[in-house]
DNA sequence: TATTTACTCGAAAACGTTTTCGCAAATAAA
DNA sequence: TTTATTTGCGAAAACGTTTTCGAGTAAATA
């Protein structure tokens, strides 16, 4: 009845011995059905169940994997999240969260956490302070699987489950200078991550061939969120002359919206803004805001996916898999051409 | 150098017996400084991590807790999940995250995990069908201790971190009135999350005051999104009378706000809302949106130190503590009065 | 010198599983 | 009947720690 029988005790009960219930419990098929039948049921009544931590020990496996995470309260990551659990609660496994607050020192400890064994595999998104990969292969090197989702590391053999960031670098200069933009900007908040470099770059692939491509066109911000905040109020100041900005995360196209609100900056009319973010509130924000919305869940499922698929069959080649969904860009008012607006 | 040593190998490596090595890496006082230093060293070298499951299944202890929420794209719950992490990333606990996806049946087999030892403890914000807490006792019933937060659960005795939600509920309904509404609804999604009724009640007890309460001042709608949507559209018509909303959770303040944007309801002309919320974006949606913001990380945090207190000390008597943060009214454009609305 | 006392350390028994191997008994094949 | 084969089960050895207890040595006290 009360607290913590555990197989010994149960198998006491039932006059078998230890092995022969634990293979019951686990349908072997050295045991009769009769008795697997008997098994079952006293283990019900007695509500026994089986500790982890020594089933884990005996195994060597865990029904565990470690998701590694700059932040959490980012609707991307959450949404993420979302997509990961979808794959391992179907399957079976327990989600060891870790949030590294986007410092590398964090990212480190983490990682070497992960390699005592307590996890099967390891889903990561790196932080912006990464720039060296030495802990993740330390971890490879231990045999344990890693797939990066979105903010990948770039010089290094690992499953990678990614959006076509370049892309829609391009389609965001585009978008903009269609719709009248003369001097956008790009605001990074890295320059090692290859989710803000390849956005970058794809941005300003487009403004050079335009021919109006220059030092400034990709500006960067601080993580923290007083100093980023000071940094984008004077980016988006009349004197600037800057009249568009692509946000290159979530947190910023936030901070960019309120510090225009705060300083009475018309969007679109003053400066339009378009933002890689999953945000759900964009239609509603005002204005509309227009995203370049990331398939969230979907990466972190994929993420999962594969990581699994490494983890049953450990033949299975993790470090050849580069899989790229897409994002879509959604029109909203936040880019909207201004007929009457007279060049700055 | 490659993967995997252990303390027999290091003790061998060092000519020391294990119960040694181990005494040292703990810091044991039976154990010299000389040979502490030689221990750290040669598991420095040999890149020796412990194995988790051996320490957990010895010390029946797993630095380990449990997090279970309703859903995590929430910002309210991400906000929380910071909170208890900053609280447990200090006392080097994991955090294992868990989803119900507001399904009691999802609820109860993860509360049954959590009984196998697993964990050390518990929080949890429960989902918004569950109406028995069989389950939660059970965990009590093998000595696991669990904190509540934010969705409690009335009838049981256990620790508990929540906010002021009947005097909220009063708050919004003042706010309302004062502004000029007529026929305010409280737009729930449970009859029996406290939460939601103490919201309500409170709500409920400002308009009977006023006489103006009646049997619909407190609607429900479905926890699924598209369901949902489909009773907010009636409610919101203008032919319900309805002049005025608040929503009992964020996701429904999101769905409101949409489901008005798409039906050109204007807000707070139209209709008034406020929302029980810590959207980060309320200041810059369309209209910017009047909140009682709940203390998110607070709470998340409160929670998780109480739950450490009852770990580390096992004497330490859980139950009676109930923990109240209140929440903030910040008044935005959603609510404001309209001067010149002929009334209804 | 004899006896405590303090200081280091090691042997071995847990912790609760899973799994290998072997041993009977029962059945099938010869 | 003898020889294989299958079936159902148990003994015992892992898995990698922590912890209790005792033992040996060196220092301190009597």
């Amino acid at each position: 009845m009360a607290g913590k029988i555990n197989i010994k005790e149960l198998a006491k009960y039932l006059n078998l011995s230890i092995a022969t219930v634990s293979k019951a419990l686990r349908d072997s098929y050295e045991i009769s059905e009769q008795t697997k039948k008997k098994v079952l049921e006293a283990a019900e009544k007695l509500n026994y169940t089986p500790n982890p931590h020594a089933s884990s020990l005996r195994k060597r496996k865990s029904k565990t994997i470690a998701v590694i995470l700059p932040e959490v309260a980012d609707n991307f990551f959450s949404l993420a999240i979302n997509g990961i659990q979808s794959i391992a609660g179907d399957k079976g496994y327990h989600l060891l969260i870790y949030l590294s607050h986007e410092k590398f020192e964090n990212e480190k400890a983490i990682v070497e956490e992960c390699k005592s064994g307590r996890v099967d595999g390891v889903l990561i998104s790196i932080s912006s302070e990464t720039t060296d990969a030495e802990h993740i292969k330390k971890l490879q090197a231990e045999n344990i699987p890693v797939v990066f989702f979105d903010r990948e590391f770039e010089n290094i053999k690992a499953a990678k489950v990614i959006t076509n960031d370049y892309e829609c670098g391009q389609a965001a200069a585009e978008h903009l200078l269609k719709n009248g933009s003369k001097h956008p900007v790009f605001l990074s908040i890295s320059s090692s991550l290859p989710i803000c470099n390849k956005r970058a770059e794809g941005f300003s692939s487009v403004l050079i061939n335009h021919g109006i491509f220059h030092k400034d066109s990709i500006l960067y911000c601080d993580v923290d969120t007083e100093k980023m905040r000071k940094q984008i109020k004077k980016i988006i100041s009349k004197e600037s002359g800057i009249d568009a900005i692509v946000t290159s995360v979530e947190r910023v196209a936030m901070q960019v919206y309120l510090t225009c609100h705060e300083k009475n900056i018309k969007i679109p009319e003053d400066l339009k803004v378009i933002a890689f973010s999953t945000l759900e509130t964009a239609p509603i924000l005002s204005p509309p805001l227009t995203t370049i919305t990331q398939p969230a869940f979907e990466i972190g499922k994929k993420a999962a996916e594969i990581l699994f698929k490494s983890i049953e069959k450990s033949n299975y080649d993790l470090a050849s898999d580069l899989i790229i969904i897409p994002s879509k860009l959604i029109e909203r008012t936040s880019t909207k051409k201004v007929r009457n607006k007279q060049s700055a």
